[in-house]
DNA sequence: AGTATGGTGGAAAACGATTTCCTTTTTCAT
DNA sequence: ATGAAAAAGGAAATCGTTTTCCACCATACT
């Protein structure tokens, strides 16, 4: 393997300027950097990430935390497209990127994740999908060891990011839109996960919009959970107009309800999975961009690695009505 | 970070000596075995894997090649169980992963990815779903720089190992069970990629049956494509008796287009995916553990890169019947 | 006693970068 | 021409391991 030596001795100077060039340091003439620039491509070279992290705390690996499965249960596509945005720009970036999954932490402390980290050369992270309920994470959030950033969830210190869509007025657009759309006035709105941050988000955005218009809803908690939707519809949904869910996941849940019931209703979603393409009904929702969501959250963590101050992100949405594919039913 | 170099000082020996006790080398005596242990529990030591890997070729970090999206387009979970199995089972074995997906390579030639994973200090990689048709990665297993395993493609070499199911026999399986169970004597057989090496596998699985039942079949080419499939079945279906496809998502498509033409036909598919528990019909299919046979492939990476040689691996596969599961349709 | 033998433990050289000084050279104002 | 300041480049320490090789000591065998 041809290393930074190699590139000095070819070009005729010492390591620490390759170094230099190669990391845009001051103090190096123009007529050396090219010598340099000249010697690295005729060579090859590719810097050793593993020694360059090894050798300074700044040269940044990352690691995702991927809390799986919990909110849909492994049907949706929303976790691949986190990792797969977010290694991407990681590449641009030059950041190495390793990933973990909540449940490999389960049952240790909090210092022994930081250890682990530590042991990894780990100086970033990336969290999806944070509980209020998780402890461990939260702790970690606050000691700041780390750069982190937190997506969906507005948690914002020195050395943490938060980004997320607004999540209020999202769910107030789609609800909106619904309710106009079917001339609505008794909402029955599924909640998500009892502790999530986007939960009491997205119930405040229902809250102005019954403030607005002057309508009436009754609140329950499906904890993104499909059957507990379908549950909580049957129970509520029929002297209900509409029921507008937290998740599509849910909002499939109340349809197989209202089926069963055998009485319409109009239902409306959140996030925009694949999956609604599916089910054969049409629907509002809103779509999340969680590929570059988590692009962006892997450009912020860059930031905070620089040295920039923790700050607030908020994403674009779009409303979609999930169309109707053609799908056996 | 408490390091070695400190563990050395507390229990009072070399730091040689440390690293002979972590890594199980002979001749330590139990009595400094003790000492040492002690130390590093007392000092919680974690070694860094960083600077191991660095110092170390057999320290191993391990890139895992998804091909993201090629078979069923981001809405299945296979390649999130991929990631999960080799996860989970890289930290129990104490190696280092890091994910990539095929696309981030797609106009690298061989050469430059070889360097890249060098550059990265990686000694083994697992490559989930290749395409007979990526010259890249073929030259990448050939040139065997690398210990390598690859899931669901038969190639084996000093440092290569495979590992899949017995897709010829689980294709005839699936099928059988489906033929006897309706009473078909006429197949469409629909296939998967052109350049897969499942495709031919399964092929040859069908050929099987329909020489030992003396059955008819129609072969056409879905390239694993809902539409594909859709549009295959609408032409070929009607004077069938069965519909087999190699894929679940070919299955949907073909359910479609017998919905469309208002005809009933069994329909078999292959892989076990969630969705197809939303699509609101029954069928036979081959359930594969996606998360096992990955973590299986680690273990195999794990075992090529202590020097064992590389060998075939298969493991097993479950018939399920898809239940409908009161969705709406 | 003198010499193999073999089990133990330590010193020091890698691995491939980054980074801190320090020396040399250049520039520029006086 | 002179001296001070700034720019450029290099030597060497450092990061935390692994691994090779060497020194030591005890035992055993002539």
């Amino acid at each position: 393997m041809v290393s930074i030596k190699d590139v000095a001795r070819h070009a005729g100077v010492a390591i620490s300027t390759v170094s230099k060039v190669l990391n845009n340091y001051p103090n190096v003439s123009e007529e050396t950097k090219i010598k340099v620039n000249k010697a690295v491509d005729e060579l090859n070279f590719v810097p050793n990430s593993v020694a360059a992290a090894l050798s300074s705390k700044k040269a940044g690996r990352v690691a995702l935390f991927v809390n799986l499965n919990v909110q849909t249960q492994a049907i949706d596509e929303i976790d691949m497209q986190y990792i797969q945005g977010a290694i991407t720009k990681a590449m641009e970036l030059n950041l190495d990127v390793i990933t973990l999954f909540f449940s490999m932490f389960k049952d240790r402390t909090s210092e022994e994740l930081t250890r682990y980290l530590q042991s990894q050369s780990i100086t970033g992270i990336i969290i999806y999908g944070l509980s209020k309920e998780d402890k461990i994470l939260h702790k970690l959030i606050d000691e700041q060891k780390f750069k982190c950033v937190v997506v969906d969830a507005p948690i914002v210190n020195e050395n943490t990011s938060s980004i997320w869509i607004d999540n209020r007025k999202a769910q107030y657009d789609v609800a909106k839109k619904t309710v106009e759309e079917n001339n609505c006035r008794r909402i029955l709105y599924i909640q998500g996960k009892k502790n999530g941050y986007v939960t009491e988000e997205r119930l405040q955005g229902m809250e102005d919009l019954v403030k607005e218009m002057g309508l009436t809803m009754l609140v329950r908690k499906g904890e993104f959970s499909e059957l507990q939707a379908r549950n909580i519809t049957m129970r509520y949904g029929k002297n209900k107009d509409v029921v507008i869910c937290a998740s599509d996941l849910m909002a499939i849940g109340a349809m197989k309800a209202l089926t069963e019931m055998d009485i319409f209703r109009p239902v409306c979603g959140f996030d925009g999975i694949v999956l609604m393409g599916y089910v054969g009904k049409q629907m509002n929702t809103v779509r999340q961009d969680f590929a570059g969501i988590s692009a962006k959250a892997m450009e912020e963590l860059h930031y905070l690695m620089d040295g920039a101050p923790g700050r607030n992100v908020t994403m674009p949405y779009t409303l979609v009505r999930m169309k109707y594919m053609d799908i056996i039913c």
